[in-house]
Formats: C-alpha cells, structure tokens, sequence
RNA sequence: CGGGAUGUAGCGCAGUUUGGUAGCGCACCUGGUUUGGGACCAGGGGGCCGCAGGUUCGAAUCCUGUCAUCCCGACCA
C-alpha cells in the first residue's frame, strides 16, 4: 500500500524570510525549507523533509559500506568513564567532551567519538588470526560540547556520524581495508551529487600513520587546502608540505643593537625600519605541555601550530601568557628573538636561508638588525610554517593553489594505538599474540547533507540532486477548484505511486506562484504542471535544475521520468 | 575563554536617544471575491518587550545584575 504524500497534510514549515540566524547559504535553505529548526545552541532537530534527505543520504552510506564488507552495528551512546580513562583519553578530550554521573556517581561521558567502544568490544570476542579482518560501522550520534558551534548543522554539538573502524592482523591487511573504506567514501560522495577533493590530512589527536579527509569544494568550508593542478598534490594546511628554499645566504653585515621604543608588532617594525616583513624573523614563545619553547618564522608567514605540536611530541600546545614571555626572554612581548634565548628554539627551514634579518632582542624596547644565523641559538630546522598561495608544490615544485574546503569525511590509519591502550590483541598463524591494525573512518552525514546543499541551489532554493531528493517529482494542480486539472493531477501522482516513486501532490489551495515557490525552495527534482492544457491531455514538464519547461502530453510522463530519473 | 553585537507576537523588524495606552510587514483564523510565479476586500486572534532587582507617580525605554543567542579568533565529522 502506498503513502499518501500530499502538501496539505504535510509537516513542512516552509518560510518566505530569512532567519536572522543563519549565515551561509545551506544553513538559511534548510531552515526556510523547512528541514531543520534550533533547538539550542549547536543543536538542531530535523523536520519530516530534512529527515527524509537525512535517511537517504544514511542509505547511500550503508549500501556503500556494506559493499566494501562494512558490518553495522549499534554502540550505545553513553560511555562508562572507564574505557576512555584505560585509553588516556578521559583527559585529553577535557570540557569538549559531556561527562554526567549516574544516581551511584558513576561517571559516564556522551559519546564524541567510539574508538573505544569499538576496540573494547571486539578484544572481549575476537582471539584469532581466522577472524581478522573485520570492518564495523555504525551510525550514531556523538556529543561535542564545541567552543563554538556554527553554520548551523554544519558544526553542531550534537551530531550524527557514520564511523567505521577496521581491524587487521597486520599493515598489509590495513591497507587493503584502509582502500575499501577510501573507495566506499568516493562512491558515497559520488551518489550525493558532490564535488569533492581527497587531501593529505594530520591524523592529530586520533593518532596513526596516514589519514587523507573528504573536502568538498566550497567557499564557506571551514578547512583551508593546497593543491597542485600540476602532479595533482592535495593535503590540508595542517598537513601541506614547506619545502626548503634553495637560495643562497649572502650576509653582508654584522649584528646591530638598536632602539625601537614600543615598536612591537610587525607592521610597526616595516614602518620603522622601512622593510618588507619578510626581512624580519618572529619569535613565538609557546609552552608546549609543561616546557616553554620559542619557534621561528619569518615575519610574513603564519606558525603552523600542528606541525610545531608534531614535531615536540607534546599534547597541548599554546602561546605563552606574557608573564612567562617576560620570565623566559626577560623583555615584554613583542621583543623576543633568537639571540641569546636560553629556551629550545626550533626555527623553519625558511629561516635557514635569511640573511642580515631583525629580531627581537630580548630587551623591552630593543632589537637587533643585520642578524645571521651564526649570531643565533637555534636548536632545531624545521618545516613549521602554514603553507601559502604560490609557494612550491612539495612533490613537482610547481606553484600550488590555496581552496577552502569543507570536511565531510576523513579516513585514518590509526595503527596500533588503541588496541595497544586497550589490549585488543589476537593469536598469529604461529600463535604469537599481536595487537591488532586498526584504522578509522568518519562521515559527518548532516554535515554533508549541508555540503550537498551548499553545492546544489541557487536564489529560489535548493536544487536536490536526484540521490538524496526527499521526493522525485511534485506534481501541482495550479487551479484546486477546477475539478479537470485535479482529476488530471491525482491520476499522475497515483501512476507514478504505483510504479514505487515518491511523489508529492501540491494539493493546497493556494495560488500557483505560492507552490512554484515552494517546490522550487525544497528543491523536487521533477516537477509536473497541471494547468490550463489539462483539457487538451498537456501537461507542463520542467525540471528543477533546467530554466525551461515543456509541455507534454500526459501520455508521455512515464517515459520522460524513465529517462530523467534513471529508472527502468 | 577573549573581541563585537542582539534579545519586543510564529518569522523579519521599528519603537529605547528625549520614560506616558506596545506597533509595522509576513504568517495565522472567519467570511467573500479570486486562481500560471508568494492575490484582494472586510473582520479577527495572538505579547511576563529575555529574566531579576532598582530609580520613578509611571519603565520596552534609565541604572545594576543575570541569562540566552549570533558574529570574528583557538577545536573537529
């Protein structure tokens, strides 16, 4: 028997004005289109319309995994304290995570993520090599008590994720799972109508030797990505390789003391020393963990804190309070520099090339001008800057290019970490036991439902793209009074019913430019006029993305959806 | 947490400077006329003016506090 799926019993506040709250463009279509509303802060319930794109987009995902022979599976959402704290990770995640206790006081967090879960299950069942490999997934919602949630769906506390994580007996295994997994993602993606890019990625705090993330091209996109159209290279800005410059250092002069009263910031110093900024090398003082480090850029260029953090070792990062930049260089912030610091200082390898620069000299109101390298306490070389338009592709050496992306999946080889942590070993074909090979792979699916939006609409709404469109074809009587164009309308929408479509009938008694705007506002891919040639058997047929309609007959229907939709 | 802003009807906003009966547009309800790109006429419902305290004869408006939301920076699917 089929749904009845007509507009006038529908639960679909759809909304002429803009929402104040809404920034970007996905974030206002879903509201207006009635597919979201805000609940709190970073927290969204969806509608019946949104709900129906969210299922199908959840339907791609799990034909797509479980062809790559992903398992899905349910993990409960509250995690008891315990396996978070055997994995040293009930601290590490510290207030980004929501931790409540029990009527007994036993402490429990909102899952943000389940590597845990999934490592701890499968250590308590799985003992053999005969066993391996195995491919889990689930879609859950995780809690993230985020410093800032924002765009709506797109960065939200509570959210909905597909996380899958793979286990093998060793790092060939990985690699094959790690590859079903990244082409699961690629036909996912696909089947959403997106265009996307797979870059290089940090794998951070998750830990493991490789990760590449799913970005989808977008000016909103809150990932920066370098790219090279040459070779082809892609990675993030966390991760994107800074290759050492070639050129020769020619030092001219010798180190110089001069007085620079309350002449800090860089912009300052250009103007007082009438220079570019790349002539200037600049101190960042950072406590990384319990140890106070200085790194080294050159004026112009941004510290790349992942890269810094990568090559300490250390878990938390931050730039130093000014009492510890006073205690450490024993000047005021803003004249710290590289002579005679006592601190580890690690400088980028840019830095290695410059010759007869000005830094700080470690005395309020003084630095040094015409310093080289030789004047220098520089412990360490290293790529540690933020990549930058037109510098050299790491791989061809060709300039690369700078996009914004945003997120909507990333793949990890997390390695042996948490089966180590967590001791999810098995026995070897020689009975020798081993930790198991995990990998890691996340889609944020509202976040991509937001991404597919951001990617297909235009000024009247959203354009679904035929895979995830909550229905296939509205068909809209455009006079409810006139009993021809009804029968007309109701007869199509119950032919195409029966052929297992999901049809919505614009039923409404409201005037045609009102159910033109909605339809084109929650985007139905197809969309079959009822109107004045309904007595000559016409009908006009238009679809959402094309800018022209036709008439034709009624006759006709079923063979142009065949063909526009794809269906046999 | 730092910087900026805003809380007035379901939504979008005015009113706050200079205290004096709480307004506009959209949406909603009733009746009628309409019906191919967000109709028209007539009538109507809906407000702890974010919350608490204070000043005042009188507070949406002034003062203090508090909460919430949004935007800009560090986290990440």
């Amino acid at each position: 028997m089929e749904v009845e799926m007509r507009y006038s019993k529908l639960f679909v506040p759809t909304l002429r004005e803009v929402p104040a709250e809404a920034e970007i463009e996905s974030h206002k279509l879903m509201i207006r289109a009635g597919l979201i509303r805000r609940f709190a802060s970073g927290i969204y319930n969806f509608l019946p319309l949104g709900y129906k794109v969210f299922r199908n987009i959840e339907n791609i995902i799990r034909e797509e995994m479980d062809k790559q022979d992903g398992q899905e599976l349910h993990m409960s959402a509250l995690i008891p304290a315990e396996v978070l704290k055997e994995s040293g990770r009930w601290d590490v995640f510290g207030p980004e995570m929501f931790k409540l206790r029990d009527r007994s006081n036993r402490e429990f967090c909102l899952g943000p993520t389940h590597e845990e879960s999934f490592t701890v299950s499968i250590r308590n069942e799985v003992r053999s090599y005969k066993a391996l490999p195995q491919i889990l997934y689930q879609i859950q919602t995780k809690f993230r008590d985020e410093i800032r949630p924002r765009f709506g769906v797109m960065r939200s506390r509570e959210f909905i994720m597909k996380d899958a994580y793979s286990f093998d007996a060793d790092e060939h295994g990985l690699d094959v799972s790690y590859k079903k997994m990244h082409d699961a993602y690629c036909a996912i993606f696909d089947r959403c109508g997106l265009d996307y890019t797979v870059v290089q990625a940090d794998s951070g705090a998750m830990g493991g030797s490789g990760s590449e993330e799913f970005m989808v091209k977008s000016a909103v996109g809150e990932a920066a990505i370098a790219y090279c159209n040459s070779c082809g290279y892609a990675a993030n800005d966390e991760k994107a390789q800074c290759v050492e410059p070639r050129t020769e250092i020619v030092s001219t002069k010798s180190i110089e003391k001069v007085k620079t009263p309350d002449i800090g910031t860089i912009d300052d110093l250009c103007n007082f020393f009438g220079c570019q900024p790349a002539l200037f090398a600049k101190t960042l003082i950072y406590k990384a963990d319990d140890e106070v480090v200085a790194a080294v850029v050159r004026g112009d260029r941004e510290l790349n804190e992942t890269k810094l953090t990568n090559l300490l070792g250390c878990v938390e990062l931050e730039m130093a309070d000014a009492e510890t930049v006073m205690k450490v260089t024993g000047a005021q912030v803003g004249f710290a520099g590289p002579v005679g610091l006592k601190i580890k200082t690690i400088a980028d390898l840019e830095v290695k090339h410059m010759a007869d620069f000005i830094t700080g000299a470690n005395e309020t109101d003084y630095h040094y001008s015409n310093v080289n390298l030789s004047d220098c306490n520089i412990e360490v070389f290293w790529d540690i800057r933020n990549i930058v338009e037109g510098d050299k592709c790491p791989v061809c050496g060709e300039p690369v290019k700078i996009d914004r992306g945003i997120e909507v999946g990333h793949i990890f080889k997390l390695g042996t970490k948490y089966s180590e942590a967590l001791g999810c070993r098995f026995l070897d074909e020689n009975g020798k036991e081993k930790p198991m090979i995990m990998g890691s792979y996340g889609i944020g699916v509202a976040r991509t439902m937001a991404a597919v939006i951001e990617q297909n609409c235009d000024e009247k709404g959203i354009i679904w793209p035929l895979g995830v469109a909550p229905y296939k074809v509205i068909v809209i009587p455009v006079n409810t009074s006139k009993e021809e164009q009804m029968e007309m309308a109701e007869r199509i929408y119950k032919n195409l019913l029966s052929l297992g479509l999901e049809v919505l009938l614009d039923d409404r008694n409201e005037r045609a430019g009102v159910k033109f705007n909605d339809a084109d506002l929650i985007g139905i891919p197809v969309r079959i006029t009822v109107g004045k040639r309904a007595s000559e058997g016409f009908v006009e047929y238009k679809l959402r993305k094309d800018e022209e309609s036709q008439d034709i007959a009624e006759a006709d229907i079923m063979s142009r959806i065949a063909d526009d939709i794809g269906m046999s």
